[in-house]
Parts: structure tokens; C-alpha cells; sequence
DNA sequence: ATAGTCTCTGTGTGCGCACACAAATATACA
DNA sequence: TGTATATTTGTGTGCGCACACAGAGACTAT
């Protein structure tokens, strides 16, 4: 009664194999010096019994640090990488008697050159990561840099998006597209005719689409090619520092355009759009925004928003840390292709998400 | 570089006392035996130093075995207890090197007598559980038992519904009402000149509204009385053992009321309506349903239900273990209400919910 | 004064493992 | 055969902690 199943040690590999400990211990982490013979016996034991290791023992008795590196763009405050940080230092905190140190490396957003600067620091500093964490923003600089990981065998784990042509140890974030998709579903889920909206973008429309934002709409372009043909599609694009001329494009755009019954937007900064439709008074226009911020579930909880894509980037996060952590210290497969809930909010269930 | 901030060890704080560690390891577990003086002079040290104590060491060390007990209905396979018990499993493994053993024991979802019953051998046995993890269906009966488990100190998580009148350690589950009147919110979110629509349940109109899906349709409910007063709503009542008299139960109702437009049932056992309306061909009639079964997912994929609303049982049932967990190795305060998210389920999103 | 009893404190061992080092054995070469 | 040198194996220590036990004082009763 009560009784844990009896734990295979070390030890009793060593004496079933009539060895010292000490050898099975060579063994068990490639260590060498061990001969051909007593090798085989031991790993014919190992296979033959299913000895589970004490990883707490085991992190306990080790004197190894491990350093992991995630490069984020910066986190301005109540923005969507600052919930990516959190996750971060979550699992930071949670593996603190492992010896797991995450130091974070930020880079500016719409500079391609000062993420590869990041990158630089990351891996050439004196002693090289045993991990680097990444969210793949620009898709040529970064198959530069998982190119140079892969020569130095430093596994990298991409949050957010991913790119197909690299390999890395992880991946977790959304799939884009159908996130791109769902929003589209959504917006025309009250009603399917709807024949003219908006779209807005932080990027020129000449870029290539390497990123979550851009397949996003591409998903959402889908969507309306396959269910609604007729609806007109309008684009504006927004500039990331400058709010009136944000606000000026899209009261030109919408006054021109009187008849747009709905909006989206592809990017965390939802609240931007938002802002501007309820600033005017714009209730006719129906609304679709993306992730869980503070600043985006005032306008859900007010109904300027109708729904909210999110995707957990906390969650991203933090199991992008713990993939190292189980192929470094649990010695657990990782699973590579990871894609996130994409989680539909509404002022009905949004209270529910706020702590998660 | 690269070090790790320097850990406080027992011995640390024993030594800046002057005493020795069995001294500050009497006052750190409340062990007594030691001089008021030298207690509170250790105590002030420890507020001021921020002494985080090793979880895994001590676990290693101690010979405490923590058993907690789940009482849960009857898995069938396939059904929702059978994911809560996925839950447990996935719990145990994971605090297997914490020396935890979950012990899990069964009733009859539909006798409160063998709830009663399998609570009795739960606290009745020799040696009493660390802690009981239980979900409360019955208001009366699980009332009796919290009463006697708080004489008996021990501590009790609730999962999938909760009792105001008790005082868990921790309780993970979903808001009912919340999850009805999102319910509602969804089938009507396409049309909302809906008339009339009939909703199911397995329970007899009779009985207390204690459990969660007689709150979840007081949700639904609500949702109807304050935005769509116009609708009719029909009631169907479902055996759990006869499909036959359910299938000629709803098939009356359907041909008594050509005019239905919509459908909900609360339970997880959507498939039980979902099936009949796809095997009478009824694509006019919009349906809402509960869980994510695979029964379930099988009727979102081709459309005979357009929204699942779902609860995450799993995480209810693994999160309920760690509380104990959090509370007796780990040291932590557990919040003691949790409401899990609401998740909303489509055809464009499921896939991603299906591993989580 | 001595033995007995309490209260309080220090010491030692082991949890399961990693790793440095010592020891034993095998191999080379003169 | 002896010595130097690899190769292989065993041993010991410590990671941070829990806990049993021994030991030191203080105090009482005889």
C-alpha cells in the first residue's frame, strides 16, 4: 500500500552488470574510457530494464550552467513582446535550481541590420549559448544566422513564425495563415454581405511577405476569394511612429468610402484601428483584431472590437524555453512543429483569458 | 559571466545565526524543539535574506510518499472523465521523482449513493490521502464529505463545478452561466431573428440546478431573456441509456416545430443531438455544442455544429494535482478559484486545440 | 552529591547523481 | 624481465536538504 514503484538507481544497473557505478555512469553520457564489452553489457541491461533517471539528482550533483539567448525585438511596455519576455523569465524562474540562465537580447523592430548586430553579440561572445531562442522576423538575415548555429551545434528555437527552409529544434507560434483565416470567417459571420472593408498594415505592401503578419492576411484574403467574391477589399497602410498621419489616411479613407461595413487588422497593435473607429463614432463598422493586450480587450469590452485572435505569445514563450531545458536536462524528445491555439475572444469569454 | 546568483543554503543562514543547520531546519518546518530566542533570531534572518529553499533537494532527501486521491465518475472511452483522468496521469508522471501517487477512484455519474460510497473508502481506509481532488455533481452528498474532510484536515480540490458553501485548497474549472450565455451569444451570432429553438439535456427538469450544466443553461438562459425575449425556447429531455427513445423523443419534437431554427445542448455528449441532425439531413437547423470530444470534433468538421464551446478538463485535472503539489513540496500559495478559459471551437480552428 | 528528566542543539548519514581522482589492468617498447 | 604509458575501472566527495540520533546543559527529585 501506498508504495512508490521501486526506482531503478544507478547503482543497480552497476551491480547487475557486476560494475562500478562509476562506469554505468560513463555510459550513460558517452563519457569514453569504457571497453567494448563491458559497453554492450551495460547498454543490454539499459535496454532491458527501463531505468528513468532522477533529473533532480542529477541537476543537483552537476555543475554545469546552461545559458540560453532569446533575441526579441524591444518591448515597449503593455506590447505584445513584452508577454513574450514574462514567458521567458517564467521559465527562467522555473528553472532556476537547474542552473538555466535566459539572458534576452532585444533588437529594433523595423531594423533588419540590429537584429543581425543582436545576433552578432549572441554568438560571439567569449563563450557561445547552449541554446538561442529567436522570433524569425526577417526571413534572409535569419537563415544567415540558423546557418552559423547549425555549424557551431547550437539548436535555436523559432517562436512566433518559422521558417520552412531552417531546422530548428522547436517551433511555436500560430499558424498564420489560418489565423489570417479565422478573422476573416468572423468578420463575415454576422453578415455575409458585407461588400466592402478595410484592411490596415505596418509595412509596405512591396515587402516580401516573410513574416506572421503578412501570411496572416494572405490567409484572410482566402477566405474572402473563396466565400466572398464580391467583397471589395480596401488596404491602408500605417505608420508605426506617427499617429496623425495614421488618423488622417484612415478618416480620408473612410469618409471617401462611406459604405465599408468592416476592418481588420493583422497586427497586435489592434488598437490602433480601434481607437480611430471609436473616436468617431464609427459603430457601423465591424471590427476583427489580433491578440490579447490590454490595450485591444478595452476595445473588445466596449464593442468596438466584435472578436480578438490571440495566441498565446506567453505560452510561446515560455514552452520555447522549456524545449531546451527537456532536450538538455529531461532528456525528453521535443516535438518540432508546434502551432498554437488560436483562441477567439469575446467580451463573453475574455475575463477567462486575462490571467493565462 | 555567466554565473548563476549565488544560492542561500541552510548552511548560510546557520552560520550568520550562529547555530547549526538541524537548528534552522527545526524552525524552517515548524519542527519545535528549539529556544524561543534562537527561533526568532533565525526567523529575522530569514525575512531579511530572501532564502529560497531548494524544492528538489529536499524532496531527494525526504522520505514522505504524498497520496492524493481523485474521485471521478466513470471514464467511459471517448467521454469527458476520461480526459480529466488524462489530467491526473500526466500530473503523476511529472511529480513521480516527488515521490506523489495519484490514486484515482470511480462512481456512477448518475448515483449520488456510489459517490458517497467511493468517498467513504477514500477517507475511511488506514491511512488517510494527503489530499482529495473531486468533482462535486452532487451539492448535498459532496457537502457532507468537505465538512468531514476539514474536521480531518485534509485538504480538497474541487474541478469541473464548484460549491460556494465549501472552502477548497484550490478549484479549476469553467463558469457556467458565462459558458451558457456565450453559448447563447454564438447561436444566435449568424441570425438574430431566430424564433424558435429547442435545447437538450440528460437530467430531469426537477432536480436542483447544483451541477454545472443546469448553470450553464441558466447562462444560456439569461443570454435569451435580455437580447432575443422573442425566441421560443423548447425543452427535450434525454435518457443516458436509450437512444432509442431520444431519436423518437427529438424527432417528434422536429416534426411538432418545422419552425426550429437552432439548438444547444449543455452537456458533453453533443454527439447524442448532433448525430440525429445529421442523419435526418436538418443543415437548417444551427447548432451549439459542449466539450472537446472526438465524437464532438467529428459533427464541427462537417458542419452539423457550427460553434463547440470547450473547458480544457485536462488542464482542470492536472492543475488540480499541483495545487497539492504547490501547497505541500513546493510551498506555494495557490489561488484558490480559477476559471478556465472559455475556448471557442470552429472548423478553422480546431486542429490547433486537438493536442492541447 | 548523584541520578534522572527535560529542553535544547550539534552531528552524521543518505537521497541519486556527476565528476575528479586514484587504482588496477593491459599494452608497448627496450 | 622490467619500466613507461595507455586504457579501463573503482572510489570518494559533494550538491542541498531531511531526519534520526547523540550530546550538552539546565533543572528537579531523592
Amino acid at each position: 500500500m501506498n508504495s512508490i514503484p521501486q526506482k531503478i538507481k544507478i547503482k543497480d544497473i552497476a551491480e547487475k552488470a557486476g560494475v562500478s557505478a562509476g562506469t554505468v555512469d560513463r555510459v550513460l553520457h558517452n563519457r569514453g574510457n569504457v571497453s567494448d564489452e563491458t559497453r554492450r553489457r551495460i547498454q543490454s541491461i539499459l535496454n532491458e530494464i527501463n531505468y528513468r533517471p532522477n533529473h533532480y539528482a542529477s541537476a543537483l550533483a552537476s555543475k554545469k550552467v546552461f545559458v540560453f539567448c532569446a533575441v526579441i525585438p524591444n518591448c515597449e511596455p503593455g506590447g505584445y513582446w513584452e508577454l513574450i519576455e514574462k514567458g521567458l523569465l517564467r521559465a527562467e524562474q522555473e528553472l532556476y535550481d537547474f542552473k538555466v540562465v535566459v539572458k534576452v537580447h532585444y533588437f529594433d523592430q523595423y531594423s533588419p541590420t540590429s537584429f543581425a548586430d543582436a545576433m552578432d553579440v549572441v554568438l560571439g561572445q567569449g563563450s557561445a549559448p547552449d541554446g538561442v531562442l529567436l522570433a524569425p522576423l526577417y526571413r534572409p538575415k535569419t537563415l544567415i544566422y540558423t546557418k552559423k548555429m547549425e555549424e557551431m551545434e547550437i539548436p535555436y528555437v523559432f517562436i512566433d513564425s518559422r521558417l520552412e527552409e531552417a531546422n530548428p529544434l522547436a517551433f511555436y507560434g500560430q499558424d498564420s495563415f489560418q489565423s489570417g483565416y479565422l478573422g476573416a470567417k468572423l468578420l463575415f459571420s454576422q453578415h455575409s454581405d458585407v461588400d466592402k472593408i478595410a484592411i490596415f498594415s505596418f509595412f509596405d505592401t512591396g515587402q516580401t511577405p516573410s513574416n506572421q503578419i503578412a501570411i496572416r492576411m494572405e490567409g484572410f484574403k482566402s477566405y474572402i476569394e473563396k466565400n466572398q467574391q464580391s467583397c471589395k477589399v480596401l488596404r491602408g497602410t500605417l505608420s508605426a511612429d506617427d499617429p496623425e498621419e495614421n488618423e488622417a489616411m484612415m478618416k480620408k479613407l473612410f469618409a471617401e468610402n462611406p459604405d465599408i461595413k468592416g476592418t481588420a487588422i493583422f497586427s497586435s497593435r489592434t488598437y490602433a484601428v480601434a481607437g480611430f473607429l471609436e473616436k468617431y463614432k464609427m459603430n457601423h463598422v465591424r471590427m476583427i483584431g489580433y491578440d490579447l493586450l490590454e490595450k485591444n480587450v478595452e476595445y473588445l469590452k466596449n464593442n468596438t472590437v466584435s472578436y480578438l485572435i490571440a495566441q498565446r505569445p506567453e505560452e510561446q514563450a515560455y514552452k520555447g524555453v522549456k524545449a531546451f531545458s527537456d532536450h538538455f536536462i529531461f532528456k525528453k524528445e521535443v516535438q518540432q512543429i508546434n502551432y498554437m491555439p488560436i483562441d477567439i475572444l469575446t467580451q463573453e469569454n475574455i475575463e477567462f483569458y486575462m490571467e493565462f
